[in-house]
DNA sequence: TTGTAGGCGTTATCAG
DNA sequence: CTGATAACGCCTACAA
């Protein structure tokens, strides 16, 4: 484990030179010192230590990838394909922007913010839903904060979000548009200030706008586990009323779909399922899965963008970007259905 | 951002007495001061700065979760659900234990070496697959390891592993006493020591052991992302000869099923379809995936539980433990078969 | 039972 | 252009 000071006895010079050189601060140093330097920063290995530029800056490059648990889910970080599939790109992207990831799943804020100052950490990702409790902890704590999941609008925070409303809307409408009146919302408990809201209102306007009434009853909130999303698919097939389901996540569009199957309907002969987030699953269930598309490489890759942009103090233009969404039409709806 | 300092200060000790208390060296403190310090702790927030501590003691309480990225293969740390439904578990026992888990994608070992000296590691967990390379690396870094996919004894370095040539013998087996003959083997690029290789052999000697000749002709070798395995199921439906696949994954024997289906041949009608993990996905296909169970939440259980002991130098009985399959019967492989 | 002092590896300040 | 030096927060001998 060679340090500063092993590369400056090396050398021979003093480890202030060393550390202007391993800092690119080349004009106090000579052209040859420096070749020296790096020479011998190669041949001895050298690689900083992280915890002792931390202790000296109170800057760590650590970020937190924090998720949310609820007491009585399961203690799983990843819950969702969905999440999984952007993990990988932010840490890619940190790790190119010289940044590292660690996770940490939090009940409280106390647990949270004992973890940001154990590590000095130095920004923060956000996942799953945002509680109030949290928001008042972390807004005056001045770290770069990403929310993934949740719509808080703050300084020093960012939203990254997608047309959740608009998704919503025009799943629901494309239901409607095939024909279908008695359109079932399925969905995770639905929480203020979460995406879901907004799905859940998109749905509710273009029931509207085609004057469908709003029924309750025709309202499904289940966990997302793959137990309960069966059931409630079921539970939906029990309903002779029923002709089309949106779900508002494609693992729930899944399990409602084998859970119909299961009770002896067919999808989308007798109801019809659309999904949304359009991840892979949607390719390998049968019928395939027409779902609401978004975008999740791309959401880490703004994601980590707006963290690097605010760690880097570079003037933001958007404390908030909204992706796009848009329909893929696959198997699961069955097309002009004139049910009304 | 309180310090042990500021502890000493309002209780009026001196530092070493405030550490005392927080190491629970009780020995040499009085009840009454220890009482004071406490509350003080709790008063003013104290937490502990893990970079100091890291700094003097060379020791991190990080473990890192490494993922070997192979140079043609996507950036992404979490490719398979499979793994993604343990990291949460991983990551709740060690935050349970006062571990802080980093998640980090390496190439080389060049970089894994680096991460490892500028964090002070603690531990690792390693995924992918385990090439030479880096055992020469790590076997002399003297911080305990992990393996999860990978077959290489060594001390200091656990292996938690599955009765993988057993799964490969079973699933052959089964489809074999439904009277196929004509079996393919599905699998990723099969790796030397990988776990891929361990069920290849149970495929082939579960062929010989009928006395069914092992043709090459009859192994697909792909990467697991969806077009690809979706084109194998096309691949192998064009092939009249093929009655049944054995894919050494679930998601790769969904996207088989799919590209089947798609080709207009039903499963299990014409070719029947086992899969090997047992991943939710498993339920949700149509029909539903027959599989080679494995107990995701146990592996990475274990796998902590093994770090963990080693790190705390614990004696292990074990280097190594390998978890049992079993067969899932579900409905994508024609039973009685008679092809032969 | 409690306190003092030195050092872990790095950086920043300031002086040469 | 280069080098001392102090400081970051904590821990561990060793003293008292």
């Amino acid at each position: 484990m060679s340090t500063i000071k092993d590369i400056a006895n090396a050398v021979g010079v003093s480890c202030t030179t060393v550390s202007n050189v391993i800092h690119g601060r080349a004009g106090r140093v000579s052209a040859e010192t420096i070749e020296l330097i790096n020479d011998a920063i190669d041949r001895l290995g050298y690689v900083p230590n992280m915890s002792a530029r931390s202790l000296v800056s109170s800057s760590s490059k650590v970020i937190g990838m924090i998720s949310h648990l609820t007491s009585n889910k399961k203690e799983t970080i990843i819950e969702d394909p969905f999440h999984s599939a952007f993990i990988g790109s932010i840490e890619k992207t940190l790790r190119e922007n010289g940044y590292y990831l660690m996770l940490r799943a939090v009940e409280t804020t106390a647990d949270l913010s004992a973890f940001l100052r154990n590590w000095n950490v130095d920004g923060l990702f956000f996942t799953g839903v945002f509680e109030d409790e949290f928001y008042t902890t972390l807004k005056d704590l001045n770290i770069p904060i990403v929310l993934i999941d949740s719509y808080v609008p703050d300084s020093n925070m960012c939203n990254i979000g997608l047309e959740d409303y608009n998704g919503g809307y025009t799943a629901t409408k494309y239901l409607i548009d095939q024909g279908h009146r008695k359109i079932a919302f399925a969905s995770p408990p639905i929480k203020i200030r979460g995406v879901v809201s907004e799905r859940f209102q998109g749905y509710k306007d273009a029931l509207a706008n085609a004057s469908i009434e709003f029924k309750p009853e025709l309202v499904f909130e289940q966990e997302l586990d793959t137990e309960t999303t069966i059931h409630s698919g079921r539970r939906i097939a029990e309903r002779t009323d029923i002709t089309a389901v949106f779900a508002t996540a494609d693992i729930l569009a899944a399990g409602i779909m084998a859970g119909i199957e299961q009770s002896g309907k067919r999808v989308p002969e007798d109801i019809s399922v659309i999904g949304f987030d359009d991840i892979n699953l949607c390719r390998l269930t049968s019928p395939t899965l027409t779902t609401i598309h978004q975008d999740a490489p791309l959401k880490g890759k703004l994601a980590v963008n707006f963290l690097i942009d605010m760690l880097d103090k570079n003037p933001l233009k958007e404390r908030s970007v909204i992706l796009p969404i848009r329909l893929v039409e696959r198997d699961s709806v069955k097309k002009n259905h004139l049910h009304a």
